[in-house]
DNA sequence: GTCTATAGCCAGATAGAC
DNA sequence: GTCTATCTGGCTATAGAC
């Protein structure tokens, strides 16, 4: 069951790079938590940015997937619904978890890299996809902050004594309510 | 009509951390923009860390404002209100907005920053505040996001053709629905 | 695949002249 | 208040032995 060196690689840096951010986290210190020195990292990744590369690159697919399955429907609200759920799924899956965490904590950092400019180009579409040309600015708002309390929601109740899945029902609920016409 | 080069400097600081990150602004940068050596940032401030501190403090005090009026009402929804408006207009005064985006963008980079960790726990207090200890977990949640949603309405929409002032009256009827019962 | 050793760079910070 | 000069140290990355 003994993982591949590579793959360690990429969890300690996801690791450490959502704790303690891209830049304040040495090879150093990924190499030593792994056991073996820099150098040796790399001989699987070339530069430290492959080893992010290598992360995100699964997310931007994620986003894009989702994207064309939002631009395939009409813009109803049994639509704008359905992608509510579909989002808060995607988020919950651990493997994609701890990636877009990741991202959310080094958007300054990371603000130049190609692929997290277009998975930042592509959300930014997703909310657009779920208003037609008609809708209102306070409509527009909603259905962003919609999308955008899923991945809030898990911070917003930190100091709480809600459980788990008491948040992420009720964020839902939240994100309905906000698409609700 | 001169500025004294301290405020000069703060200024320049402000505006490079938040378009690059703190980590990745040096002092160096710093300096060429105001056309002195690094030296001379030594005279003014005693390391990098002072120049955030100095600019980090006024917003403590600022939340530090806001939470005690929030205590000192009872938790109606006239007072949840009247604290979203409260929070609106001080996040657009535009003294304090510059600091609050660097604040936001820098958040994982300053984790560990005393006073940032103060603002934190304040702010975490202030959604805290607004729900009484028989409030739903929706209830509480929509309330943090109320909140939070005035921060996030400036990027949100970014990419849409609405002008400032139409987001800003559409982001705060999005808040004020949020907090009805 | 992993090692040692080191190049090359740039950061934050200090000393002391002017 | 600002300068020049310099220190110290960590960083990414590479070369080449095993």
């Amino acid at each position: 069951m003994r993982e591949d060196t590579r793959t360690r690689i990429q969890e300690i840096a996801l690791r450490l790079f959502t704790e303690q951010g891209y830049e304040a986290t040495s090879l150093r210190e990924i190499a030593e938590e792994l056991g073996v020195t820099k150098a040796a990292l790399y001989y699987h990744f070339k530069t430290k940015d492959d080893i992010v590369a290598s992360l995100v690159d699964l997310r931007l697919a994620d986003i894009e997937e989702l994207l064309a399955w939002a631009r395939s429907r009409p813009k109803t609200p049994q639509m704008r619904r359905e992608l509510v759920e579909r989002y808060a799924e995607y988020l919950r899956r651990t493997r994609h978890r701890g990636v877009a965490r990741f991202l959310e904590r080094n958007q300054t950092a990371l603000r130049d890299h190609p692929t997290l400019i277009k998975i930042r180009e592509r959300m930014m579409e997703l909310p657009h996809e779920m208003s037609g040309p008609e809708a209102t600015p306070v409509e527009r708002i909603s259905h962003s902050l919609a999308l955008f309390g899923l991945h809030a929601g898990k911070w917003l109740a930190l100091e709480s004594e809600l459980s788990e899945e008491e948040i992420h029902k009720a964020t839902i609920e939240v994100a309905m309510r906000l698409i609700e016409p």
